[in-house]
DNA sequence: CCTAGCATGTAATACGTTACATGATTCA
DNA sequence: TGAATCATGTAACGTATTACATGCTAGG
């Protein structure tokens, strides 16, 4: 069995927690993994067509109505090959963060269109971290590792708001 | 004209600060932007012929010996293509990380493979924190918003070794 | 009855890496 | 003379988004 796709991860993991349909996967990692892993309808149908060739999932056919509706469940393989990845191998980190670019060429830039460009992305992480509140208080308090994830997110939004205000505070008292 | 794409941005921004040709842009993105902004020979090469069918940049040669040599400069329009990205637009942020998936999906593992991941990634983040540290000694203090940005990377490192710090110290506790 | 949500899927396009291929020059 | 660095480039492959296309069902 070759190695898994970034979105064979997330669709056998959400899969175990009880997503059915590529729809609910989608609809599930939109609300939780969104910010550190996503996942497009354009990867997600494709991936669960070759997970089932590949014998790691398994769909039936449960129509609502006359709906099509395709129910997936991970195969002894699939719980295998998800707990094996689960166990091994390196962590890829990869951030992109174009605000940090134009920072980066910040010299370039007369003194207020800086301060201006630093002002939006500490306004940006601010409205973030509301935003993974609201979250969390939809959800309720999680005491699960999944709880951890959410509350990472938080305390990263408030982390990088908290640093570009700083930068913020030190360009305006510049002359 | 056209949006710039990702690669784009950093080539018009690194050939104003002084790199001349494709292997220059590579060289010191992977020093500096690396760890929020990559870029491969891939992208870079065809890019610069891009750029310049686009008449953002202008090539010479200026061959070293008989070593073929592409020496880029930006054109007045590519002066003003690069300002202008840099003073409006969304900036993206985009994260992913393998880490926080695997810790996502923690239930399923058995506690002890939970806190040897967790541990794995606070090392992890810890040896990238002792490499910017390594690449600022080796810079010096810069003064200037790159540095900046450098100061970004190594507190970035920093944050997410507390945190996952923070998470193995709380599972170590634990029944 | 109408709207929001459920549900599937593809085509076009773009983005990006890796591995390969090649070879000159510089410095120890 | 040998290794490190300078330097260019492509092909194959893999990853991912966006926009489009379609239509049913549940609930107010």
């Amino acid at each position: 069995m070759s190695r898994l796709t970034a979105t064979a991860k997330v669709i056998l993991g959400l899969l175990k927690f009880g997503a059915r349909t590529g729809y609910d996967v989608k609809r599930v990692t939109d609300l939780s993994t969104r910010f550190f892993w996503r996942a497009s309808y354009g990867q997600i149908y494709p991936e669960l067509r070759a997970l089932e060739q590949a014998g790691l999932v398994r769909a039936r056919d449960e129509p609502r109505g006359r709906r099509p509706r395709h129910v997936y469940a991970l195969t002894a393989a699939g719980d295998r090959a998800l707990l094996a990845w689960l166990q091994e191998g390196e962590d890829t980190y990869e951030l992109r963060d174009e605000g940090l670019l134009r920072l980066f060429f910040g010299e370039l830039l007369p003194p207020d269109d800086l301060r201006a460009l630093v002002r939006r992305r500490r306004e940006w992480f601010e409205a973030s971290a509301v935003h993974f509140r609201g979250i969390a208080t939809e959800l309720g308090e999680l005491d699960d590792p999944s709880g951890e994830v959410l509350r990472y997110g938080i305390e990263l939004m408030d982390w990088n708001a908290a640093w570009w205000r700083d930068l913020e505070d030190r360009l305006g008292s510049a002359p």
